[in-house]
DNA sequence: GTTATCGCACTTTTT
DNA sequence: GTGCGATAAC
């Protein structure tokens, strides 16, 4: 592979720290690769010694199976059994796999931390189950003003400034923090009661851990080389953790990217840069700059957007790539119409068998572009390819637009794919067994017993559990014990009692069971005993149920991946990486489908042709970043990485008016559009009046008489406020005409009948004073 | 004591 | 639209 002048500074940089400082595409992964395997076959670096830390799962196997090409191996998707190979996975991965190593080697009581072998990882829905409780229960807290989720965002707040329970009363200053100190100390030990970790343990428990002088010696001269990708998403504790590993040798790589940073609000600190310089004053810095994979004008549009942030550093992005098409933004009249116009597009370019351009639009740059570029030179570069429903990605703010979407691409026929909402793994029928592995895994997960003692129903309902628990804090012992003695419980009736022990000895087999059989022979043995069939089919309809078991069938499926272990390490690890994939790694390459997806989540990707749907003040950005300069420039850093998923087509779309919240709602065109310089842009709009225009389209099937259509319609003039005022009179072509109750700013409250009224943005409604 | 029903509040982004 | 919680019915 053909590097470029920086990315070779960067490869040959080895044992020195170093600082990439990269943007969208510029080669980083390929740089990152490169170097990886020019140390392992020129410096001849024993492979075991490096340690390479991404943020997604999908990053770093992508990683591994690059190396793995260059380097004549095959990679296992397990970090267990790597062989002789960099240590190439998430940060949490490879805590996760330090933590369990750690235990496995040393005392456990002579370490200070308070965790057993098999420890459960907990996902942020059970820990906001176990606050809740806290607040309910032992708080006695009202949860409308004490919310689980701001407590949870307090102690992971106080974790990520490596503050304990115990230490958190330094920093209290407030009555709502003296309640968040007395949560996080039950927190504390609920937790360990439980033996769990949630996702902030992970990283604060390794840290504690690698402050042992013994421990810390251990990694560092296993681990001298350390490489870390999008560092600009670290937060304090990972980056302590990074420091101290690599403290000895200081051959520490990282790779950061400002303008992609997008997790703040997950504990990202832009200060890890600062403190990055400070600690490694001696390192070297390369910046990459050039662009290998988007058009001219996404670039140009993505630079002018995130110009606007006050807090980027000055520095442009650009790129050889030729211009091709301007991105073209949709203006729909509302929600409906905008998700169908986007399926309708899809739809007409594939049918139509139009045509991408994979690479550049003239054969001649195209050339010199592919010798340029840092792609693999596997990789098929034809000058023409014709456009597939793969070629399509549609990216939104948040997980439940994609309904609407959906929705569109159905009565299209346009097959699709969701990545991240109802991921497979919360799926309830995928939870319910995941939650009995767990309870079998772990005696003293008091959460999952909780979750399937009346999964299929067995009459055990709430006032048995409270029971439970009194009894269970009372003696203090595993919440499996508790079952098993219920028959000293004397406030419980008998047959409640019969229920419990009946559960017990159910379980009790489970566990002897899960010596002896694999994870995927354990579910199996599951579902036949609990009967779970008929109890899908009881609950849902035999239609549902079979799609359901379907989804068992798949999770068996995964689990058969682990049967190369023996058995109670199969479950372990099944279980473990149950909780730590993500969202991402369900994306597949060969099928033909449309992919949608959250930005956040679309971050390691690329396509042909994007779509970015809802742009839209307070949704994109989001209503909840507008108060705040700081959220807002994370937005528009949002948006930039939006833009730059983009190769060569891409479309943005908003409605001027959308049905959510119950209500009709009126959104200003986000600031972000504003931002892209009018020339790259191609302007489409559909008139907010033309519903019976509309009508009339639906009959037409050819997409482009359609499209020729709203391509001449003009953009509707926009009212002037100062023409209206309270009780003013209006009318509407929809509504019919009636008053102005209120009107603050743009926002007008209108009353269309004595009882129903509507806000909307007086500025772009469709209405006319009279 | 457990389950069915209705009504309400709620919707950021994720390892 | 929807998931969850409080209340009524079994």
């Amino acid at each position: 592979m053909q590097l470029n002048e920086k990315q070779e500074i960067a490869k040959n940089t080895i044992d020195w720290p170093l600082l990439i400082i990269a943007w969208a595409w510029s080669g980083k992964t390929a740089t990152l690769t490169t170097r990886v395997e020019y140390m392992i076959k020129e410096k001849k670096i024993d492979p075991k010694s490096l340690l390479c830390v991404t943020f997604t799962n999908k990053a770093a196997r992508e990683m591994r199976e690059r190396i793995g090409k260059k380097l004549w191996v095959v990679i296992d998707n397990n970090i267990y059994r790597q062989r002789n190979l960099p240590l190439m996975w998430t940060f949490h991965s490879i805590w996760v796999f330090f933590l369990k190593e750690i235990l496995w080697k040393y005392d456990v009581s002579q370490l200070w931390v308070n965790l057993k072998k098999d420890f459960l990882i907990y996902s942020e829905e059970d820990k906001l189950k176990v606050l809740k409780d806290i607040i309910v229960n032992d708080l006695k807290l009202d949860e409308k003003q004490f919310k689980a989720r701001q407590i949870a965002y307090y102690i992971s707040e106080a974790k990520n400034s490596f503050l304990t329970a115990k230490d958190y009363g330094s920093v209290v200053d407030s009555y709502i923090k003296e309640k968040v100190m007395d949560a996080y100390k039950i927190y504390e030990v609920k937790m360990i009661e439980n033996n769990a970790l949630d996702f902030d343990d992970i990283l604060f428990k390794t840290l504690q851990l690698l402050k042992n002088p013994n421990i810390l010696e251990y990694y560092q001269e296993k681990y001298k080389y350390i490489m870390v990708d999008e560092y600009q998403d670290t937060n304090l504790v990972q980056y302590e953790i990074v420091k101290l590993l690599a403290s000895k040798y200081r051959n520490l790589a990282v790779v950061w990217d400002d303008w992609q940073s997008i997790y703040s609000w997950r504990g990202a600190d832009m200060r890890n840069i600062l403190n990055f310089k400070r600690d490694y004053s001696e390192a070297i810095v390369v910046k990459l700059e050039q662009n290998y994979r988007s058009t001219k004008h996404i670039i140009e549009s993505a630079n002018c957007v995130v110009k606007n942030n006050k807090t980027a550093l000055e520095k442009t992005l650009w790129t050889d790539n030729e211009h091709w098409e301007k991105i073209c933004l949709i203006e729909a009249p509302d929600d409906k119409l905008e998700a169908s116009i986007v399926a309708k597009i899809i739809k007409e370019k594939v049918s139509n068998n139009s045509v991408i351009l994979n690479e550049m639009k003239d054969p001649l740059s195209n050339a010199e572009n592919i010798k340029q570029s840092s792609r693999d030179s596997s990789d098929k570069s034809s000058e023409w390819q014709v456009s597939k429903y793969s070629d399509n990605l549609i990216l939104y703010r948040t997980n439940w637009q994609s309904r609407q979407i959906e929705e569109a691409l159905m009565s299209e026929w346009i097959p699709y794919k969701v990545v991240g909402w109802l991921k497979f793994y919360d799926r309830k029928e995928v939870k319910d067994i995941l939650w009995y592995l767990r309870a079998i895994y772990n005696s003293n997960d008091v959460i999952s017993f909780k979750r399937i003692i009346n999964t299929p129903s067995r009459k055990i309902g709430s006032r048995t559990l409270e029971v439970l628990d009194i009894y269970k804090d009372n003696f203090s012992l595993p919440y499996f014990q508790i079952l098993e003695n219920v028959e000293e419980i004397e406030d419980l009736n008998n047959w409640a009692k019969r229920s419990v022990k009946e559960f017990f000895n159910l379980m009790l087999n489970f566990k002897e069971n899960a010596n002896r059989l694999e994870v995927a022979d354990l579910i199996e043995y599951i579902i036949k005993k609990l009967d779970y069939k008929n109890y899908l089919i009881e609950e849902f309809g035999s239609e549902e149920a079979d799609w359901k078991m379907d989804n068992i069938k798949e999770l068996i499926n995964l689990a058969t991946n682990y049967n190369w272990l023996w058995v109670v390490e199969s479950l372990s690890q099944f279980l473990e990486e149950v909780s730590l994939v993500s969202d991402l790694d369900s994306v597949e390459n060969e099928a033909d489908y449309v992919t949608l997806m959250t930005i956040h989540t679309s971050k390691w990707l690329e396509q042909k042709r994007v779509f970015i749907v809802w742009a839209e003040e307070s949704i994109f950005p989001h209503i909840r970043s507008l108060e705040n300069p700081k959220e807002l420039e994370e937005e528009r850093r949002l948006m930039y990485v939006a833009m730059t998923r983009a190769k060569k087509e891409l479309y943005i779309s908003r409605a001027s008016e959308r049905f959510y919240f119950g209500n009709y709602v009126r959104n200003p065109i986000s600031r972000f559009i504003k931002e892209i310089p009018k020339e790259c842009i191609e302007d489409y709009k559909m008139e907010i009046s033309s519903f019976s225009l509309w009508n009339s389209f639906s009959s037409i099937d050819s997409f482009s008489s359609w499209w020729s259509i709203i391509t001449k319609i003009k953009a509707r003039e926009l009212n002037d406020i100062a023409d209206f005022a309270v009780w003013d009179k209006v009318s509407h072509h929809k509504f019919g005409n009636w008053l102005i109750t209120s009107l603050t700013w743009e926002i007008a409250e209108i009353a269309f009948s004595w009882t129903w009224t509507k806000k909307m943005n007086i500025k772009i409604a469709p209405v006319k004073k009279i």
